[in-house]
DNA sequence: AACCCAATGCAAATATATTGCATGAAGCTG
DNA sequence: CAGCTTCATGCAATATATTTGCATTGGGTT
């Protein structure tokens, strides 16, 4: 659990009705230490009490939409969701594992980027950066010369 | 036309027969000043003649994993291709606009990203560095305010 | 000729995400 | 309070992108 985040707080602060769906999926989200996928999300709140799959797209989308959330795009085909950058959570690079789908967050230092003079010449608006290695984790990659 | 690529030599330089279904794919992406979808490379080469769809996916699978083509993720759902950085193609980093879904090729230097520490550390095998910047393209940009 | 293999095609299947429509609860209006 | 509106949610159907299974073909090889 994120000791700085009040979820509730998040949701509220963000113009969100704090409903107990809205924050069960906030808080699997934020309290895993790496992105997770709308179906590990899904899953995972499958265990403790029902709630229908669209149910999570569509708070995963206003959760995206109001900046509460992040979705991180992959080397594979779905999207993984994360806390979005805020007070607490600098903006980061992630590492995806190309076998076992295992996204990692790299800290904000590992890796530099200058984006100035991107912000300050490009004739469109921009959102986001999204910075992502692609890979074969440590594990995966010991498995592999077993 | 990318002057300095010929296209049946990166081809059998890649391990590739140059089959004339290969050197299609290969010629739209490599002449394309930015990167396509699979749809969009399928779309073109039926204008001249025929292709299975999945012949294209499959010939594409090819060129990325013998390192001809790059598989771009994007902003949306659908991956984009392009020319796998070589001796003339710098690595760099691609625009995506999530109102019209074009992709733009950065130049190399409009953003500088340094991975030497992350290669050094990083306690995995590292594949590739993506950087990708979402936003608006100053197309959509003004069609919004009209 | 008989065999083999890689490239291709076509149909079906899969994975992921989105849409349309129904229900019910909460809040507001008069 | 009765009637109206709005919004969150569920369920079924649909869409989109990609992958898989299996058949065919054509070129090389024994
Ligand atoms: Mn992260
Ligand atoms: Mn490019
Ligand atoms: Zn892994
Ligand atoms: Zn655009």
């Amino acid at each position: 659990m994120c000791h700085h985040c009040n979820y509730e707080e998040l949701l509220s602060g963000a113009d969100l009705e704090a409903t107990p769906n809205r924050v069960r999926v906030l808080e699997v989200v934020g309290d895993n230490r790496f992105p997770l996928s709308a179906s590990d999300i899904y899953k995972i709140l499958e265990r403790s009490s029902t709630i229908n799959r669209v149910t999570v797209y569509r708070i995963l989308d206003r959760l995206v939409e109001n900046g509460v959330v992040e979705r991180i795009s992959t080397g594979g085909r779905a999207f993984y969701y994360g806390l979005a950058p805020n007070d607490y959570h600098q903006p980061h690079p992630h590492f995806y594992c190309k076998m076992c789908g295992q996204m990692d967050c790299l800290s904000p230092e590992s890796l530099t980027v200058d984006t100035e003079a991107l912000w300050k010449t490009y004739p469109g608006r921009i959102d986001k950066v999204e910075v992502r290695i692609d890979g074969i984790c440590k594990n995966c990659e010991k498995r592999q010369t077993e």
